[in-house]
Formats: C-alpha cells, structure tokens, sequence
DNA sequence: GATGAATGAGGTTTCATTCAT
DNA sequence: TATGAATGAAACCTCATTCAT
C-alpha cells in the first residue's frame, strides 16, 4: 500500500494547489486527477467525494496546526512569549508552505459550519491564551473576543497582502514587528 | 413597458444577499432570478451574464465606498482624525448595510485582477494616508505598506467575528477600540 | 405610411445583408432590429416573424428574378439567344447586387421545401427553355435534366468561386465565356 | 469501460445524418445524442464541443478525398484521363456514401474559414491538375481558376439535382457524360 | 406604430459521481 | 486497484416572440 500512500499525497498536494490558484468551488475533480497523474475515478479510491476531499484536508492541516500552536504555548510561561511562539510559528508556517497556509485562510469561511463540534482550532487555541492573560492581569485589555479578533488580524492581513505582493519580505522577518503590534494593541 | 429600473434594483439586492449568504460561485442564476421574482432570461436584460453583474456590483460599491472615505479623509487635518473619520465610515457601513459590507469583503479577492488598470479602491485611500502620516512623522511606523495592513486587519477581522457572531456589540459602539488599537500599532 | 416603407426598406436590406454574412440562422431578430436601427418588437410590424421575414425576401427576388427571365427568353427566337439573355441577366444580377444574389444562392436550399405548390422559379424557366431546345432539336443533348443541371452548375460555380474571391473579374465579362461553355455542353 | 471507439462511430454517423437532413445549426446535440443513443454529457467524451465536432467530421472526410483523387490524379498521365479518374471516383462517392457527400457539399461554405493555414482540399488537387493542363497545352482553355470552377459546376450542380430528386440515375452513370462535357467545356 | 422588458423553451456545456471493463 | 466512458442533473446563456406602456 506504499503506492497508494504516494498517489494520496499526490492528490493531496495537486488539490492543495489548484484550491489556491482557482478556488475550490472552481477546481474540478479532473483538473485535480490530471494533476496528481491519475485517472478521474481514482480519486474515489482515496476520498468519498470531492467535499471529503476538502473537509480531510483543512481539518487535518487546521487541527495539525491547532495542536502545534497548542504545544508551543504550553512551553512557553508569560503570555507575551505564549503569543511571539505562536506568531512565530505561524510566520513560519506561512513562508514554508504558503500554499497550505493559504488554503486555510481561504478555506476557513467554505468549512466552518462545520467545526461546530469538531476539533479543536488554532482560533481557540489563541482565545484561551487571550483569556487566561486577562483573568491574571498580564494583558490590559478588557474583552477576550476582541483581543483575539485584533491579534488574528494583525497576523492575517499582513499575510493577505504578501499573498498579493504588497508585502515582500518574508513572514518570519516581520514576525517581531507583528508580535510588538499586538502587545502594544492588547494593552489597553 | 415594464419598469427596469425596478426590476434591476430587485436582482442587485437579491444577488448581494445570497452572494453573502451561500457564496458567489455557490450562487446560481435562477436563484437570482427567483429571489427577484423574474425568469431567468430577464437577468439578461440588465448585465451581460453572471461575471458582469458580481463585477458591476463590486465596482459599484467598492468605487463608492473608496469615494466616501476619500471625501472624509480630505475634510480632517491630522492623520489621527482622518483614520478615525475612515474607521468610523466603515464600521457605519458594516452596521447599516451589513450584507454590503460583507459583499466587499467576500468578493474583493474573486474581483481583485480586474482592478489592475481601473478605478480607486478603499485600500488605496488608506494606504495613502497612512504614507502621509509617515511623511509628515505624525505616524512613528516605517512601512506604509505593513501599516496599511495592520489597520486593515484590526478593521476586518472584528468585523469577521461579527459576521460569524464571536462579537455581538455593533460595529460602531466598537470603533473607538479599534481607532486606538490603530494609534498604537502606528505608533512604532 | 411612407415611414413604414422606408423602415421595412431598412429591415430587407440589413437582414439580406445579415443573412448572406452570418448565415440565417445565425441571424438573429436583435441583429436584424439593431442594424435597422428599430426596436425588436417593432419588426412584428412588419414581417409576421422570421420566418416569414426569410421567407418573403426568397420569393418576392427568386419570383422576380424568374419573371424577368421569362420575359428576356420570350424576346429571343433562338434557343441560344435566349440562353445569352438569361445568363447575361444573371451576371448582371451578380455583379449589380450580389447580396442579394447570394442570399438567393444561400437560401434556395433552405426554403426549397416550400417551393413545391408555389411560384414559377428560374431554374423551372430554365430547364423549359433547354427542354424545348431538345424538342426543335436546336440542343443535341438528349436529357434537359441534365442540360440544365449543366448550364446552372456552369453559371453558379463561378459566381461561388467570385464570392470567395477565387475569381476576381467580375461576371458580366465572364459571361461570354459562360455562354459559349454552355453551348458547347449542350451539343452532345 | 465501455468501447469508447464503437460510441464515437455512432456519434459520427448520427451527426452526419442528421446534418445534412436538417441542417447543421438545427441539429442540436440533444439530436445527436438521443440518435447514438448516448447521454448529452457523454458526447463531450468524444469531441470537445459541437464545433469540434462539425469541423473533425469535415476535415477528417475532407482531407481523405483529396487524398483519394490525389492518388487517382498520380497514377494517371493525360489530363482527360487524371479528370475522368477524378470525376468517377466523385461520382462513386456519392452513390456509396451519399450522406457523406452531401454533408461535404453542405459544410464546406461553413468551415471554409478554417481551410486557411490547413489541409490540402479536393479543390486544390482539382485546380493543379488544370493548370498543368493549360501549361502543356493539353486543355485549350486559358484561365486555371474558371476552369476550376466549370468542371466543378459540372460535377456538383447534377448532385445536387440529385439530391433533390430532379435527377434519378445514378451518379456513376452519369460520369461519362460529366467527364464529356468537361473535356468540351475546357477546349476553350 | 414604436419600445424594450419579460417570458419560456430550448441550446450548449460542465461536472461530481458511477460503473463496466 | 485503475481506467475513463457514461450518466444525469444542473449550470449559463440565447432568442423568437409577446405585451405593458
């Protein structure tokens, strides 16, 4: 079964890939058999249907990184490096595998009426480090949400505009300033 | 004959509301049309096909949303009450016309290639701004490009979690946090 | 009413036009409307629909054309006088107003159906002038059938060719040459 | 899987009929399909779209016959002979395949556009051997293309009548005579 | 008599999925 | 297990014609 493992993979990255380029909604099961060098019924082989497809993909990448992040807080003591490891990892993530992190961002809407009971999520992971710094007075700010919705917009945006090119430099380079950004932003 | 201004004005709000509600690419014509309580080949009458009615719809309210800004912007001194008087336009927006507002944010991505030769956009305004400010010294950041991002994401992203009800408040009553989570992340 | 004269005018020549560009089919109400510069609706004025509009246009010129046939063979005695005047006549029709020839060209095969219990046509004109050739025996062929699939066949593809420019001078000069080849066709 | 070569012969020859009974435009692919018996979407299997499938038809059956009368026209000397070998293979085709002859008559004005850059045509093997003709003095006629155009007249106007049924013998039969009167008509 | 929006049937094409081989 | 032809539903769009104004 070591060939049906490698032709998964295949699948896996070539859908990965025309997701971000086309859309999902706008990328059809041949393009993605053609690509992966595959036959269009062979995909059922490995996913029950094309929304199978999809759904494996984000939660496992989605809960992947909601474990990673999850690990790399619990590491960490204060708050503030809880946040600069999770940020980090994120940046990192986005310029090793862009085309994953993309996905998620993209794919995050498409998918999250069903997350209702599922997994846990790298939002829920920051929520409750955002929480737990307000209830010990490490963070000034008042609302939990909010902190959360600032911080994930001060990580995502940038992101967005490197997708377009309006920002070149690499994540991980700008790590430090997104990480004093949201410090300065959860302050009050 | 009939009144098509009418008719035009019934498919463009049929078409935002499920354009935000099941996805652009999700929605169909006959759902359009249906909604709008015409048949399908009527549509026809008022833009040349699907692509043009989500392109016209955008440009529309994207060219009207960047004139509105534009206009405020122009009207305050400080860079600090222009960014207030843009935020608070924007969160106005979200609260009065919230299927509008997330029309925009939905579609930005699928319309943004044909924004190359075209019209002002929203991110523009900001961005020139911002750049402003960095010129002038009334902002202490360097990059107008990552400054533009930050405030965008502290922008969008609540009003993200208020789409999907991870926040309740309205968006106005929540605009002067975001103005200064603005000031501070500029700051630097 | 010499308004609506001068309309239906416009409406024959743009749609005689059309159909010989596009074919007739491919022709549409819109096309015909927009070239005469009248609304859709207001053709129905004038022509019942397409059909009859297509319809009308093939008999009112194939009837004429075979009327004028006729009273030009009737003026001539002989068999081959009476074979110049038509051809020459046809030629003359080409070069004088080859849309409309075309469009008789084009059409005769669509609209032959309805032939059937209607007008004198030219190709009947012909074939009784040659069928009564072989009766004076002034022709030598035996079939007027054939004689007269000939000669058309020796008057029509060279118009065709004309048409596709693969003959450039026009068919009024060539029409001694057509005359003197259908002569010698018809001797065996 | 299902014989994919039998499904597509089926769609060929429904298509074939179907055009040259009806039309090309008539025919729908719904016409199409329900005559081979296939489902409309399965059609797409074999051609890309209708035109692709119009044009395949005729380039395919096209450039074959002017192989064959190539081939014929090569193994002949004089110009009579390479003309009477043409002329009676035309003449066979049509009695054995009369679908596919009419079919070629019917399309070539409709897919002439695309002739351009691509194959070799019957016409143009037809038009080389005249003006090799005129060029040894074997056909006392002076101009290649007219002359062209008269043996085809001659040739194609008789098959047509026989379409309509004015003439009923068959073609082969009738070749000699046809092959006849091209020799007459290009002494001149 | 003219307008052009609206209808409704029907056309071409796409596509997730099934199934015979 | 893999293939790719076939299905069938549904998508977008066109167009002759009608009809309210």
């Amino acid at each position: 079964m070591r060939d049906g493992a490698a032709t998964r993979d295949r699948i896996d990255r070539t859908a990965l890939g025309l997701f971000v380029t086309k859309g999902v909604t706008e990328t059809t099961i041949r393009d993605i058999a053609q690509g992966a060098g595959i036959a269009e019924g062979a995909l059922y082989r490995h996913y029950r249907g094309k929304d199978e497809l999809i759904w494996e993909l984000f939660a496992r990448h989605y809960g992947e990184l909601a474990r990673t992040l999850e690990a790399l807080q619990t590491e960490q003591k204060s708050v503030d490096d809880k946040l600069a490891a999770m940020i980090g990892e994120c940046c990192r993530l986005f310029d090793t595998e862009p085309i994953l992190f993309r996905f998620l961002l993209l794919v995050q809407h498409h998918s999250l009426h069903r997350l209702d009971a599922d997994i846990k999520t790298p939002v829920a992971v920051l929520h409750r480090v955002i929480a737990a710094g307000i209830a010990s007075g490490e963070i000034g700010a008042k609302d939990p949400d909010l902190g959360t919705a600032l911080v994930l917009g001060i990580l995502l945006q940038p992101a967005t505009f490197k997708v377009y090119g309006r920002i070149t430099q690499s994540m991980t380079s700008l790590a430090p300033s997104l990480v004093a950004a949201c410090r300065r932003v959860l302050q009050a």
